[in-house]
DNA sequence: CCGGTTTGGTAGTAATACTACAACAGAGGG
DNA sequence: CCCTCTGTTGTAGTATTACTACCAAACCGG
C-alpha cells in the first residue's frame, strides 16, 4: 500500500503529494482523522485528499482508510492488555498469545537482515557450533542444539557455566559460538564469550536489548525485541522471539546446505518411527 | 480482534450477539458497509449496531472498521510461503516469523477455553506437577517446568521415559501430568499417562492433534494446529504454539495464586542479581 | 495579451455516524 | 393480576463527515 503511494508519487500534483508524503509519514495517525483534518495538516483542502484517494485508484477517502488499515502491520496500535486475576480461559489465552504473537511482529521489525546475513555466514562454514544459555534462556540453547544437529555440523548445547568457558577455551578459528541471553548482563556468559573470542571462534550473541554486556561481548548481534506482561513468571514473549531467531538461523543454515540436511532429516525421521504407533 | 468479539458474545444483549455473529460470519463484508447497513442485515437498528462497537470497548463504528481491517489479515499476506533456497535474509526473516506468527493465531481459535479452565483448576489445586515431553517437546516440558516451579507448587520435568513412568507409578490422586507430543503419537508418553491414569493423577495433554492417542489417553486436551513450511528441520512453528499453551497456563496459575507467586518471583530475581553486571 | 488548460479552494449537498428519548418486554413485589 | 421498575430496543432527530459542483487562480502556448 504504502508502497504503492510511492510508485505513484510522481503522477500526482503537488498538493497532492503533500498529502502523499504525510501519509508515509504517520500512516497511523491518518487512520483516526478526518478528511478535513488531514486537509489541514498538508496545508490543502478537502477536495485534495479525496483526488488524491481517486488518484491511487480507490472510490474515496473512507476506502482508502480500510485499505491503509489493512495493510498495515496490525500489532502497532493493539494495547498492550495485561493479565488480570479475575480473567475467563478465553481472556486469558487471547492476551498471552497476543503478546506473544506482537513480539514477533516487533522482533521481525528490529531483527537486523544484514547481521542475520553475517551469523548465517558464519554458521554454514562452522567446524563446530555450542550454543551456550542460562537459566531459562538454557532452554532456547537447547532447542538449537535440537534443530542444528541434524544438519552435519558438530554442535552441542552447553548449560553450565563452567563447562561453557572451560569449552569455550578449547575452540578453533571457524567454530561459532551462539549464546542466548535475554537479560544480556550474565557475567557467566560474557566472561565464556571473551575466552571464546580469544580462542579464535566467531561469537554470536541473541540478546534482548542492544546495548548489554553480552551484545557488547558478541562479533554478530542479533536483537529481539519484546515487552512483557505483568505476571508472566520470567520472560516468556522474549524466550517465543529467540527460538524464532533460532528457527531463521537454523532454516537458513538448513537452506544452504540442503543435501546433507535432507538427507540428515529423513534419517532422523525413520529412526522415530519405530517409537511411535 | 475476532477474538475478542467471540469472548464478549456471552455479556451481549440478544440483538447486539445477532451483529456480533454476522461480523464473524462476514468480516469483510463489514469493512465495506456502513451502520445502517450492517443493521439491516442483522435485523437490527442503527443504534444496536452502535451499542455493540461500544460493547468492545472502542468509541463507534468508524474506530470498529479500522480496527477490525487491521486485525483482519490481507488476503495476499496469508498464503502459506515456503522458504526457499536463495531467499534473502529479509525473505527468511519474514516468512520464518509470519509462520510462527499464524501458528499462533491458528492455536489461539482451535485452543478450548473450556479446557483451559479445567486444566488450570487442576493445577491450581495440585499437590504436584510433573511435565513429560521426548525430544523437542523434552524442551517445552523443561520450559514449564522453569515457569512453574517459581509457584510455590512442587513439580518436575522428566525428559527420560523410564524416568517419566516410574515417576508416574508413585504419583497421587491430586497430583498433574502435563505430557507434550508434537505427533502426539509416542508410544512411550502414552504408556506413561496410562500409568499416571493408573495411579490417580490427572493427565494433561499438549497435542497438535484432536485426535491422536496421546489425547485418547489424557483427561483434558490442549490442542495446538499449526501447518509446518518446508525445510524446518523439525516442527517449529508448534513449539512455539506449546510454548504459548505452557504461558497461558503458568499466567493462569500465577494469577490464581497470586501472593505466593509474587512473593516467590521476587525472591527468585534477587537471587539473580549478583550473577549480573 | 488572451483563450484554453490545469490545478486548488470555497461553498453547498447528501450521506453517515451518532444521540436523545420514548416504547416495549420481562421480572419482581404488592 | 396489575403495577412498577429495570433493562433492552427502535424511532426520530442532530451533528459530522465525506463528497461534489462550481468557481478562481495559475500556467502556457500562440
Amino acid at each position: 500500500m504504502l508502497a504503492l503511494i510511492r510508485e505513484k508519487l510522481d503522477n500526482l500534483r503537488q498538493s497532492e503529494r503533500r498529502v502523499a508524503s504525510f501519509v508515509l509519514e504517520k500512516p497511523e495517525d491518518v487512520l483516526y482523522l478526518s478528511v478535513s483534518e488531514v486537509a489541514d495538516r498538508t496545508g490543502t483542502s478537502d477536495p485534495t485528499v479525496i483526488r488524491f484517494c481517486r488518484a491511487l485508484g480507490l472510490s474515496g477517502f473512507q476506502e482508502f482508510k480500510i485499505e491503509l488499515a489493512r495493510h498495515l502491520v496490525p500489532p502497532y496500535k493493539s494495547i498492550h492488555e495485561e493479565a488480570e486475576a479475575g480473567d475467563e480461559p478465553a481472556a486469558l489465552i487471547r492476551k498471552v498469545f497476543t503478546a506473544n504473537s506482537q513480539a514477533l511482529a516487533e522482533t521481525m521489525q528490529v531483527l537486523d537482515p544484514a547481521e542475520v546475513g553475517r551469523a548465517l555466514a558464519a554458521l554454514e562454514r562452522a567446524g563446530r557450533i555450542e550454543f551456550y544459555g542460562l537459566g531459562g534462556s538454557g532452554m532456547v540453547a537447547q532447542d538449537a542444539y535440537h534443530k542444528f544437529f541434524r544438519l552435519g555440523i558438530p554442535c552441542t548445547a552447553l548449560i553450565d557455566p563452567h563447562m561453557q568457558v572451560m569449552s569455550a577455551a578449547i575452540l578453533k578459528p571457524g567454530d561459532v559460538v551462539v549464546a542466548i541471553s535475554h537479560s544480556g548482563s550474565s557475567k557467566d556468559i560474557v566472561e565464556s564469550l571473551h575466552v571464546a573470542r580469544g580462542a579464535g571462534a566467531t561469537t554470536i550473541g541473541i540478546v534482548s536489548h542492544q546495548a548489554c554486556p553480552v551484545a557488547a561481548a558478541a562479533d554478530i548481534k542479533l536483537c529481539c525485541h519484546t515487552r512483557e506482561i505483568a505476571f508472566k513468571p520470567e520472560p516468556m514473549s522474549s524466550r517465543i522471539a529467540q527460538l524464532s531467531v533460532i528457527d531463521v538461523l537454523a532454516v537458513g543454515v538448513a537452506l544452504r546446505r540442503k543435501e546433507v540436511a535432507v538427507e540428515n532429516l529423513g534419517k532422523a525421521r525413520r529412526a522415530l518411527v519405530q517409537k511411535r504407533y
